[in-house]
DNA sequence: CCTTGCCTTGACGTTGGCGTCAACGTCTAG
DNA sequence: CTAGACGTTGACGCCAACGTCAAGGCAAGG
């Protein structure tokens, strides 16, 4: 298939195929005019990446399960660098949970705190100076 | 004081300050010489600045915060604009937190799904063929 | 006078993942 | 023959928040 078939199977620009194949993520045979020619597999490579980035892995994070997948493995995480990358990744994400949470909890008091200043607690008045 | 004694106090450098005035964060006054000269209410901008941006805050949204200030409040959060603000990236965090833990999920489970098809558990081996 | 250190403006580089032209070749239907 | 739908490469744009030169002005000490 060309390119704008893939794209269509897909949901990928065709910019972002030209992208991939840039970055060495994507290897397209060429026909007699030029045009790129997909296979299956290039299919399967595109939905591998696809799902990779959807769970946060950047394009060069994906890399290994490319590889992984185009040296013949059913799967892109049955290769050993895969299974790192999911490990940091997973390291990555409790991380910024855990710098998230505590930024939520710091946004939190900063709005109570402001508007517990805006309209002070009509029970427990603070100091009003009384005439 | 001059940019460089600014900078010093607040950790923030030259280059960040000055870009903070071409975003018309900071307004500073000029001596003679055309050296830009600072006083302790910038020194106090700075400081929101950098706070609001270490809970997640944009440059573009610490303006309001900014504003409120150089309006006479005593606090950057003195004013609706602001608050408005805090709200915003509350429902912000929230969200993220949301689409994160989900990912952290996936990423868990595609972890464990690979490693127990890479070593598969000895107690409760699928279907290998016996010869 | 010369060096050193601080200051000025201006302009390009960085990171990720493409979007959006531009200018042109190729194939097919009418 | 031509219009239109597809394909090609190349190159700049975008977002945020600065970093990093470059090329030079200003002030003070030795």
């Amino acid at each position: 298939m060309r390119i704008g078939e893939l794209a269509q199977r897909t949901g990928v620009t065709t910019r972002a195929l030209r992208f991939y194949e840039d970055q060495g993520l994507l290897a397209a045979r060429r026909s007699a005019n030029g045009y790129r020619e997909y296979d299956e597999d290039d299919l399967q490579l595109v939905h591998e990446i696809q799902t990779l980035q959807t769970v946060g892995l950047t394009l060069e994070e994906t890399r290994p399960f490319v590889e992984c997948l185009r040296s013949g493995h059913e799967t892109g995480d049955s290769c050993a660098n895969s299974i790192e990358v999911y490990r940091r990744k997973l390291e990555e994400a409790d991380a910024l949970l855990a710098r998230l949470g505590g930024i939520r909890g710091e946004l939190a008091a900063k709005l109570a705190a402001a508007l517990a200043r805006q309209a002070p607690d009509p029970c427990v008045v603070p100091e009003s100076p009384r005439p």
